[in-house]
DNA sequence: GACGGTTACATACTCTGTGTACGTACACCG
DNA sequence: CGGTGTACGTACACAGAGTATGTAACCGTC
């Protein structure tokens, strides 16, 4: 494990998570484009010094924010699919997870709505491989094996779910409060209807 | 009719047309944000005050460029379905045509990848209500109407295949020349298995 | 407990690119 | 042929990202 922190570090850490909690908060709020790194700074009471001295630049402050979603997203949706019968009832939960996931306002607008703009779409597509991607294929796969899927041809049908998904998250991170409900159970029955589609 | 047009008039409209022209080349190469007025107008052998002298914002040259895109495309592929028996094969016909479409560099990248970075995705999606979206929302309603649906929620089915759809030309702009008719044949399989589970 | 080095920031500057205000030359119209 | 408007060109303002450098507090070492 590592040893005891200085008060320099314990100072330093603070202030990093400081700085990654408001950038959260106002890139959510206000998007990745309209949030100046000043702004930022200026929220957490330090200066863009402060911000350039714990990241690159501010695309990387953007990906630490997003990382740390995806990371929580995945584990979250990972747990309610656990423990299932199959791959397929296993997959429901999640896509059940993943949909009230969609309703927070920090995951549905940051992951779904602004990471493509703040990374652009080859980057955050690198990100989206090692998370929700991930689990969507790691779930078809799953199914296949098990003999619950149509011959769908592998990594594209794979991508369009995502790319389903994502239109899901992105259609729910748009509307506001009580609305997203309503939205995401509609979601939830169109999509389980098109998921149907590619059973064996 | 428009009375017969002045030599500065036929001047402007061609300095006009070759900046939408350089414009859409340089947007589809190397995307909206890594290409500048300066770079547009240089290329076009004229300044920027000219591109402002035509269009009121960066924005608006991109708007000018997506507009005529989309227009063209609604055209095609109401084409393609146009005298199909049911609404159905029509949507099939339909989709078929877009997605050949989507092989196309200008459509696919400039729409469905450069298209929500440059715009946002709100003002994206307002054009989009007009052009993709409206033709997809015409078939399922004309297949609704036809009995041909199950019953999936009215508005957000629309949407959720609207955004399929755009996964799918996301996945196929992406790749590279020879692959893409590959990818497209794969997501066409895919594309109608997932309708499919929405057919009554 | 003074001391040199390192860390965590602040300050000040550069640079790129958008947008704007204004200048100008040439085509049209009387 | 002189006035007017249009189609640009020129010059400038400004924001925001990134960089280079300064500095003060901390931390281990003797």
């Amino acid at each position: 494990m590592s040893r005891p922190k200085s008060r320099r570090e314990l100072y330093s850490e603070a202030t990093r998570a400081a700085l990654l909690e408001t950038a959260t908060a106002m890139f959510a709020e206000r998007g990745f484009a309209r949030t100046s790194l000043d702004d930022i700074a200026v929220a957490t009471q330090v200066t863009r010094g402060a911000v350039y001295h714990h990241f690159e630049s501010k695309q990387a402050v953007f990906e630490a924010v997003f990382d740390a979603l995806e990371q929580d997203m995945t584990a979250r949706v990972s747990a309610a699919a656990a423990g299932q019968p199959d791959a397929w009832q296993a997959a429901m939960a999640a896509l059940d997870a993943f949909l009230d996931l969609c309703c927070e306002d920090r995951y549905g607008r940051l992951c779904w709505l602004e990471g493509p703009l703040a990374l652009g779409w080859a980057r955050w597509m690198d990100y989206e491989k090692k998370y929700a991607f991930a689990l969507i294929d790691g779930f078809l796969q799953a199914a296949r094996a098990e003999g619950l899927l149509a011959p769908v041809p592998a990594p594209t049908s794979s991508e369009l779910v995502f790319h389903l998904l994502g239109g899901a998250g992105r259609i729910i991170a748009e509307a506001q409060g009580a609305d997203r409900r309503a939205l995401r159970d509609d979601c939830a029955v169109t999509i389980r209807r098109m998921l149907n589609g590619m059973r064996a």
